[in-house]
DNA sequence: GGAGAAATTAACCCGTTGGATAAATACTGT
DNA sequence: ACAGTATTTATCCAACGGGTTAATTTCTCC
């Protein structure tokens, strides 16, 4: 069929250094190929990766890992393991992307309202420069979390965000930004479904709602929405709150006419 | 392999009637088979949304559905069409049951926040009780809505919740319940977020924190949380929303000394 | 009661796919 | 320079899986 041929096409070419040791007198032969196992390894991952997050767990083709990676289909197993080890090692690398880069993320010594726009944000931001994420998410969702469970790594990469919650909503009632003293674990869970859902099930919604949810204007309003929501809630400023929406132009998308 | 097996273990048995017209004195001989082209055809789209829904598209197989629907494999071609074609029957028609059950959720009579609560309620409850749906929505925007994109039969069935919320929000702004005309699109989609997130990620969910996020107290503080978000965001009356929650018990839980 | 259509069964086809085996090539230390 | 090991290529294959073909059985209408 067509598929050799897509696979060759699609094929990452690594460059193979044409002469080895140009110095030397005598020309060496020709290289068919160099050894870079760190690199095949990143290679075939990222391979995985959006294999995986593009067909999901049963509809990923081994050989078109092996072929995007630029190598042959024994390698993964060589290197990774088998499809399913291919496949959580995937998984793995996802959740210690995410992890590491909530770290990053100060949240101290913001006032409490500002804290948790910046935890929206960075959320909503994170799942937009990630789609892949959030593929597999879904893929390891529908299939019960049922590699995820054998992952004693992952269970172990505790999200910082609920104790940063913890601690921001308890600040936020003290000062009295906050009217309410909400469970934290409920928050962030609530967070990320606000972002995640709008953005994992934007296809189905954008042709649902006959418009395009990903374009500009529809993710500012999105995001506005979203942090107006959450602070008005928290702080019982409701009409002040989704005022403070960064641009005038989504401010005025969120608190329209109805 | 032991996939034979499981499929006749797994194979739903159709009871044919051993003798027709018994009332003959020529007792006519054993029946191998009866038509029912209504009922198979039935049996085959139920047998084709478990299986979808629990394998997705690429790791659905023709020939479960099949084993389950009891039937051969030769009859969803026969019935329905081809895997796509099975799929798109299937997704069509989980669109075409919760757009009635919408229909039948009247909020006119309301007053505006139980009105939204209602409509939390119902959102909730629908997904609890149709898993089902869930993953074929999943499914269906893993696979980027692409075959949702081709039926018009979808594309015409437009939710009546956005225009119920429309109104609810005109209603709740003009009696001073509500202090924020939002856009009912976001809140709609908010809504079925807080939902949605919650019960289709609830398998790695569980993972990550340890704990089941499905049993009846989880379930309970779930919604009174989600009810509590989005009434005091609307409402402006933080605590006192978040206090209204149904049982004690639940209003202990979100209502939490953190 | 029987002919023709509808529904169902049974068996087969063939490209795909995950995985395995064996041979070749590139490095590394001595 | 060369032996030994690590890495990569080149083939192969048995099972699977969607789909098809052809034969069988039931039903309906005259």
């Amino acid at each position: 069929m067509t598929n050799i041929l897509k696979l060759t096409l699609a094929c990452y070419t690594r460059l193979v250094g044409t002469q080895r040791a140009p110095g030397l007198a005598k020309a060496k032969r020709t290289l068919k190929w160099q050894r870079d196992p760190e690199g095949m390894r990143l290679r075939i991952l990222e391979a995985a990766k959006q294999e995986f997050s593009a067909h999901g767990l049963a509809g990923a083709r081994v050989d078109r890992i092996a072929a995007k990676a630029g190598a042959n289909k024994r390698m993964l197993y060589y290197h990774v393991g088998n499809k399913d080890e291919l496949y959580l090692a995937v998984l793995e690398g996802a959740y210690d992307k995410i992890r590491s880069e909530e770290r990053g993320l100060d949240l101290e010594h913001l006032d409490p309202p500002e804290a948790i726009r910046r935890l929206i944000e960075f959320t909503w931001n994170y799942f937009l420069r990630n789609p892949e994420f959030l593929s597999l998410l879904q893929t390891e969702n529908l299939a019960r979390a049922k590699h995820l469970k054998k992952s004693t790594k992952v269970k172990s990469m505790h999200s910082p965000f609920v104790e940063m919650i913890r601690t921001v909503v308890r600040r936020g009632v003290d000062s009295g930004d906050f009217q309410v003293a909400v469970d934290p674990v409920q928050l962030y869970i609530s967070i990320a479904a606000l972002s995640f859902f709008y953005l994992s099930n934007s296809a189905t919604l954008s042709v649902i709602f006959g418009r395009d949810l990903l374009d500009k204007k529809a993710k500012e309003e999105r995001l506005a929405h979203m942090v107006g929501l959450v602070l008005a809630a928290l702080t019982g400023q409701s009409a002040a709150l989704f005022e403070i929406a960064k641009t005038p132009k989504s401010r005025a998308a969120v608190v329209q006419a109805v």
